[in-house]
DNA sequence: GTCTATACGCAGATAGAC
DNA sequence: GTCTATCTGCGTATAGAC
């Protein structure tokens, strides 16, 4: 390991800094983080970070631009085998909850940095959209495949756009009480309500039996 | 007017700063609105602000502590005359969709300062959470009036809060998009259906012809 | 690529005359 | 209560040796 060319060196430093940048922004937004804490916590001195980034809005940028690529590479590709509509949408919930949990940092830069928009330079706001668009199309591609929706793409709009506004929502509840979770039985329960709402063929209406609570407890 | 004696002057001021300190911060957020930013738009000078406020932290509690009071008096106590849950539903929806619509300042004032949590002062902390908690006291009310929820009050706080998470996604898909409002349609069919879930008597189960796609559209 | 040292401005906050 | 003037520190960003 310690052979490694001296070029990874800088690639290495660069993920640090992306790292806890991220880390940093997430918990204090991208205004209240500063370049000396930035340095302070990942140890480069303030000028390695500018060599690599070039200025405060670059590091947003690419830690932004970082997340959404892991993100979407972790996201699993809409593959529903799922025998009926209730299991294909538990299984995407499962997904979404999942992450949810596991990528926070996110939402949270999503939500902290949003606010970016109205000051912060193009190339921030277009990485901004890029990063919130990315994420529809998963869920709208997922949701077709739920409910068979290709012939719809209007209605699988709608059903995406929910999901991530609920999403969202519960991405800023958390910042009250850090123990709400993503309620899936909720958006189990509503989508299939939306769907059947908008005609589409929903077998099994939503009746209590057929609704676990906890999207994991089936099997 | 000009006659009114110099002690309100320093209220109207006071008022003054609030309104610009409240903008600004509900657009750019609390740590990149500056001191000299509030002063150059409301005209005061800097010390006049200290002298009114203390500080930068003691504007924010401020601003929210008015927006909360202005807000819980604009919102209708939950007097729900409506003969049947859907109307009663649907009333309640435009009182949301009409708080969302007038005072679209709190929640951004949440969503863009709530971080400040991280780092606040107890006082800014403890005034977050009083606004939050506000809401969902009201939409708890105005659910368990909705629904007739007396006896089951964990049923209407789910509601409540489902509510607010909409609420809270649709206000953070606003600064991607300002056109996007609150749908009442989506809540309504989504509402309905939780409380059905919950074997919550729902006169008029959702069909397709008794939902108004737009709360505003019944006679 | 990484470091030390530093420029420059604006941030939050205060003093004290009026 | 409102003003002018000012203090101190930290913000972003850069220069230039190694």
């Amino acid at each position: 390991m310690t052979q490694a060319p001296a070029q990874d060196r800088g690639a290495r430093s660069r993920d640090a800094i992306l790292d806890t940048a991220g880390a940093l922004m997430a918990r204090y937004g991208y205004a209240a983080t500063s370049i000396s804490m930035i340095s302070a916590e990942c140890g480069l001195p303030a000028s390695s970070i500018y060599w690599h980034f070039g200025s405060k809005d670059g590091i947003y940028v690419a830690v932004l631009e970082r997340a959404r690529i892991a993100l979407l590479a972790a996201l699993p590709r809409a593959e529903m085998a799922g025998a009926d509509v209730a299991q294909r949408l538990d299984a995407f919930l499962a997904d979404v909850q999942d992450a949810f949990q596991r990528h926070p940092h996110g939402l949270k830069l999503l939500l902290g940095l949003g606010m970016v928009q109205q000051d912060a330079s193009a190339a921030a706001v277009a990485e901004v959209h890029r990063y919130r668009d990315a994420l529809v199309a998963w869920a709208h591609a997922a949701l077709c495949a739920v409910f068979g929706l290709d012939d719809r793409p209007q209605v699988a709009d709608e059903l995406a756009r929910f999901t991530l506004r609920m999403a969202s929502g519960t991405a800023v509840a958390r910042w009250f009480d850090p123990s709400v979770g993503l309620d899936t039985g909720q958006l189990h329960v509503a989508l299939l309500a939306l769907a059947a709402h908008h005609d589409v063929p929903v077998r099994a209406t939503p009746r209590e039996g057929a609704l676990p609570r906890d999207a994991a407890d089936r099997e």
